[in-house]
DNA sequence: TGACTTTTGGATCGATTAGTATAAAAATAA
DNA sequence: TTATTTTTATACTAATCGATCCAAAAGTCA
């Protein structure tokens, strides 16, 4: 982008990367500018102000960057070539997957970086809460599809469904960071849908008349 | 306790109880030294000190009074004067109940207030993973006796089933602090709970054999 | 070359962090 | 009264917090 003057002596999306990991791991206040820095290949505190403007500047784009890469396993949620049911699924599936990767911190960053912290940082956590909320967003979308097109009864409790798959979603961070391995949370996640086959729609049952 | 000296100006139990809601609120590390003696009546900090030796020990009594109230909502998990169906439903819908309660601060200060933190501070989130591992115990107690005494079948995947109910209950205190009210928890706890009657051994069922 | 632009290293800012030192104050015990 | 014990107020510590200042460095452009 700069045409003229001395040119960055660090990579920006590297530094990007790095940052994203530390706030993952450790939330946005706990994890410290020196922290930072050092990850960021020990860059000067005028380097990282003159690249970055804030400590929120910089969490802000790493959460843009967490969004457009491993969050990208919720967009399983908004997924309208297969049934709804199978997005829910995919969606559930791949973010079990995804948070327990070993190659990253556990969990979802999103979920964990700022669920308490001090007064004055009450709008980093609701940066991050609508975050969720437009994931919760997709998964409703999902299932008033279902309703639409005759996958589950219009008698079905929308948001009632809804808070059942988020908060079991949400739910995975704690888990994952606490070690449960991928195989018992797919199990669980197994079970989990069958709720949905019990909710569906089946040719010839009239136990609900 | 003490006989001589100059006797405490501030109630000792009331300023873990004022420590505590601040602990739930902001998490461990966000909560300052300032705040929590300002919260305890403006007490100095050699009071506070002479009283409580550090803020991990004033924390760790935090903790403690959580548990033995608040937190005692889990107890539901242990009640074998009922069915294990009814000591599991029992312990989310008081757990529920508790979180949404806006009495105090919104979720379950076991699960929000050490979240992710500093890796100097790695300790205490697993004092508090510890608690949370605790929990789990007992739901997998609860699942276990329901085997033993043939409300489930054999076959059951005990782990499978821990950790479905166990990252509900986790999920909830995310839900609880993005403001999802009650009444929605509970349809939501409701649908949850006909998994175990999709499980449990039924009269007459022979869809198994 | 020299003007211009941006990034750099390094020193530093005031505020805040958890925690201490000291001695006076306020109680009991003999 | 005097000795003993504990808590108090006040001042202070060293370290760290996020952020800024400034001048040298290192590039482009005319």
């Amino acid at each position: 982008m700069p045409r003229t003057g001395r040119p960055r002596a660090f990579n920006r999306e590297e530094a990007v990367v790095a940052a994203m990991l530390l706030f993952w791991e450790h939330g946005f206040e706990a994890t410290s500018l020196a922290q930072l820095r050092a990850a960021m290949g020990n860059i000067s505190a005028a380097s990282f102000y003159a690249a970055f403007e804030s400590k929120e500047g910089l969490f802000r784009e790493a959460v843009d960057f967490y969004i457009s890469t491993y969050g990208q396993v919720s967009e399983s949620f908004r997924d309208r070539s297969v049934t709804s049911r199978a997005a829910i699924e995919e969606g559930l599936r791949r973010s079990a997957q995804m948070q327990t990767e070993r190659s990253h911190p556990l969990g979802c960053l999103i979920n964990l970086s700022a669920v308490a912290c001090s007064p004055e940082l009450e709008h980093i956590r609701e940066l991050l809460s609508k975050e969720r909320e437009k994931v919760r967003g997709w998964q409703k979308d999902c299932i008033e599809r279902a309703i639409a097109n005759g996958e589950l009864p219009e008698s079905t409790d929308i948001l009632m469904l809804v808070t059942l798959f988020d908060t079991f979603l949400r739910g995975m961070s704690s888990q994952a960071r606490d070690g449960v391995p991928l195989e018992v949370m797919n199990a669980a996640i197994t079970q989990l849908m069958s709720i949905w086959d019990g909710l569906s729609v089946r040719v010839g049952d009239r136990s609900n008349v």
